[in-house]
DNA sequence: CACATGGAATAGCCATGGCTAAATTCAAGC
DNA sequence: GCTTGAATTTAGCCATGGCTATTCCATGTG
């Protein structure tokens, strides 16, 4: 039985991988937002984070120490709050990761409105490799 | 600020469909893991549901009872698991779009390898219309 | 300068989904 | 038919990510 066993840690493996891609989705929302609020508005408030989020204020206070902790971002008190390097460079990646993502769902076909939609799910959980499969699909695309 | 308000509440509901869409993930991944073993062996047992997961057995233990509370599954005590009616519906859904969205993915040229990884994380953020999209895409890929 | 208002912080609750350790039960083999 | 080993159940812990209610503070305005 040891082919099956194997076999099941090779299934287990994917389970894993979402697994711990589910639990960096939130970190990048947030970052991925709050840069946006930054570039937007100059500063992001909790205020605006929950309304985006469609979560309470609370929660983002709560988020915010765990990126605060993590080093993804810096916090005054009653002050806004501000990207590390890091918390930019993780923003950045997942800022062009959701709109390669978005804009390969729109060239296969798909309506802006699903591809908006579905593109928040979908982009924590594409690789790599498929993003890049993605890249050249839309530049492809753009040629013919 | 009424048209600000308002957008902050259109971006919001793609935030508020990512997260319900995470809490049906373990239940179809759960479900369709069952309906396989079933399929295959006969029987769904907790251990080989736990080796496939990657996870302990009590915690299979605890969603079980979860899924039997919500109708998906019937249990007999330290007997199998049986899927009800609806049970088998959503494993045999959850197991055609998986098995679409692996095949599109490698369609558009991911390997195999990471097909089946990416797969398991996106097919809980396909929604009707992009897997439909996917769909069309294979037939086509296939007449060509 | 006082104070009202709104954003931020804090306290404390709940559900979910992991875990380990221990008790229980079933079933298989002697 | 007993006993032993494996699987299931149960108990109880922890972290995460939601929430409401309340308190605290900073700022703009009268």
């Amino acid at each position: 039985m040891n082919e099956t066993e194997a076999d099941d840690e090779v299934r287990a493996e994917s389970f894993r991988q979402a697994r711990s891609a589910r639990r960096l989705e939130l970190v990048e929302d947030y970052l991925e937002l709050i840069a946006d609020l930054i570039d937007d508005h100059g500063e992001a408030r909790q205020v605006d984070i929950a309304a985006r989020l469609g979560v309470a204020q609370p929660t983002v206070a709560k988020m915010l120490r765990r990126l605060s902790k993590d080093g993804f971002i810096t916090q005054r008190p009653y002050r806004g709050v501000f990207l590390t390097e890091e918390g930019r460079a993780v923003a950045e990646r997942s800022r062009t990761r959701h709109r390669i993502v978005e804009a390969f769902l729109c060239a296969v076909g798909v309506s802006p409105e699903t591809a908006r939609l579905d593109a928040e799910g979908i982009e924590h959980h594409v690789s790599a490799e498929t993003l890049e499969v993605f890249e050249r699909f839309l530049e492809r695309a753009a040629d013919a």
